[in-house]
DNA sequence: GTTCCATGTCCAGTATTTTGGACAGAACGG
DNA sequence: CCGTTCTGTCCAAAATACTGGACATGGAAC
């Protein structure tokens, strides 16, 4: 009884996963989806029908899937609207909290000279985009609400150029074709692919990204990758942010120094 | 029901309530606890063996959780040891920043006379534990890693004591009997049931809750409710930490006015 | 060098969950 | 006041995912 299946697949194939559709556990890739819905929705919330309609999800499944979101504490429930449960908050914090680089990231900027009092970032690259994992805030009058986990396009950021930076000349090709229209936050953003390109081989050379006012008018930023600790580690990258009105070049210096610093720091496993 | 047989890791077992028999969405439960589990490991890793083990699930069926889980990352995989996802913090960072009253929070405690100077949290109530929402930090010399997310024994401080007290006594009962056995973090934490709600009264006759002592030595804490917004609100609680050494009566009298300035805030849905 | 125990992966049969539509309640507008 | 359009829930049939064991691999111990 032999299955003929299909023309027999090539020995050495990696089963890579290509169709998002064909999934191990499908309720649990829903669910992940209801969650990027809630946290994609500018509201924050949404009725089981909004849900079902948007995730093309019959309602009664989408109905066992919340009510098993909500007995985990993953979505929170009030009468007809569904929004992100508080366990989120506890699994995001303990993301953060077992990530030894969290710990040295604060630790380091808190004794460094200059950076001690400026506004430093660490961030990952996550595709196309950065995620903000941590802040430290050197200077205290100004305080924001928290802007960690925060998604980011890597065109629009220093650490974004760091980071992509310092994957493979084809990657580049294949995320950023030349004709690539990138989004612009301000006049200054980079906006087509070639552009962000050339950006990138300019960084390389400097051995750190400069963004300047790109993502923000009257902001500057400096950044660098953080070598990958283990084999299959994170793309970690650090920034300084600071106002281009008071930014001058010996800033710069010792800014991109200790920058360094943190980042050769924060991939040496031993701290 | 196999007995819990004794772990080989000199961890306490916690008994895992799961109810088999009614559950909507199975697949999705379970991949809730890997997370669960993940979260609460001491090194922040699991293998696959390790998570089935724990959780009583067939390898098999773990394995498929996990891809979906990885897929959608919610967990993260380097080699054989599986941790948890960055996708974590933007869900985690989501709550947080879609909730307005973390936002005014933030901006209540910036401007107010006493407290800006102090360091002051808001947190929930889930079940007997508080969870810490967000921290204004007043002191900027002292900075610790975020406590963001952590959860803490209700019993154990000052908000716990605020927002339990709100319950309806039958409440009390319930969840704290008499001869309960308490966590202790030191010798002045509260040990029994009987003592926590004799303590639950008198907070109710203050209008406020004080911890002295009870969960660090050498720090106190004062906290109140936050009047629950809507009809089905988080039950939320602010407080403000000191140190014991430098506290005085006037700093109370004007830390009590300012929290519960502030509760009423939070509790005001136009801000 | 070799054995052993560990990892995670794969497959086919079985028992499961998913499903689509009908149902009841609430909110809205005519 | 009733019709309409939402809301979410329920159930039995249909199709699915889950299970248990065998498999290939990698590392450590002997």
């Amino acid at each position: 009884m032999a299955p003929s299946k299909s023309a027999v697949t090539s020995e050495i194939e990696r089963p890579r996963d290509e169709s998002p559709s064909s999934s191990p556990a499908p309720a649990v890739t829903r669910a992940a989806a209801v969650l990027d819905v809630l946290a994609s929705s500018p509201s924050g919330r949404a009725t089981l029908s909004d849900l079902a309609r948007e995730l093309g999800i019959p309602k009664s499944s989408t109905s066992n899937i919340l009510q098993a979101l909500e007995d985990a504490g993953l979505v929170s429930r009030e009468g007809s609207d569904f929004s992100l449960g508080r366990k989120l908050v506890e699994l995001g914090a303990s993301y953060l909290n077992r990530r030894d680089e969290i710990r040295e990231f604060y630790q380091f900027c808190a004794q460094a000279p200059t950076l001690a009092h400026e506004t430093v970032r660490i961030a990952l690259l996550d595709g196309d985009h950065v995620i903000y994992l941590a802040r430290y805030e050197g200077h205290p009058a100004v305080r924001l609400t928290s802007t960690i986990g925060d998604k980011m396009a890597a065109s629009l950021c220093g650490v974004g150029k760091a980071l992509v930076a310092r994957l493979h000349e084809r990657d580049w090709e294949s995320m950023y074709p030349d004709d690539a229209e990138l989004p612009v936050l301000t006049p200054r953003s980079i906006r087509t692919g070639k552009a962000f390109k050339e950006e990138l081989r300019r960084t390389r050379e400097q051995g750190y990204a400069f963004e300047d006012e790109e993502s923000t008018l009257g902001v500057v930023c400096l950044a660098v990758p953080v070598p990958t600790r283990g084999a299959h580690g994170p793309n970690l990258g650090v920034s300084v942010t600071a106002l281009k009105a008071t930014f001058t070049e010996a800033q710069k210096a010792s800014m991109v120094a200790e920058l360094k610093e943190l980042a050769r720091a924060l991939g040496n496993p031993m701290g």
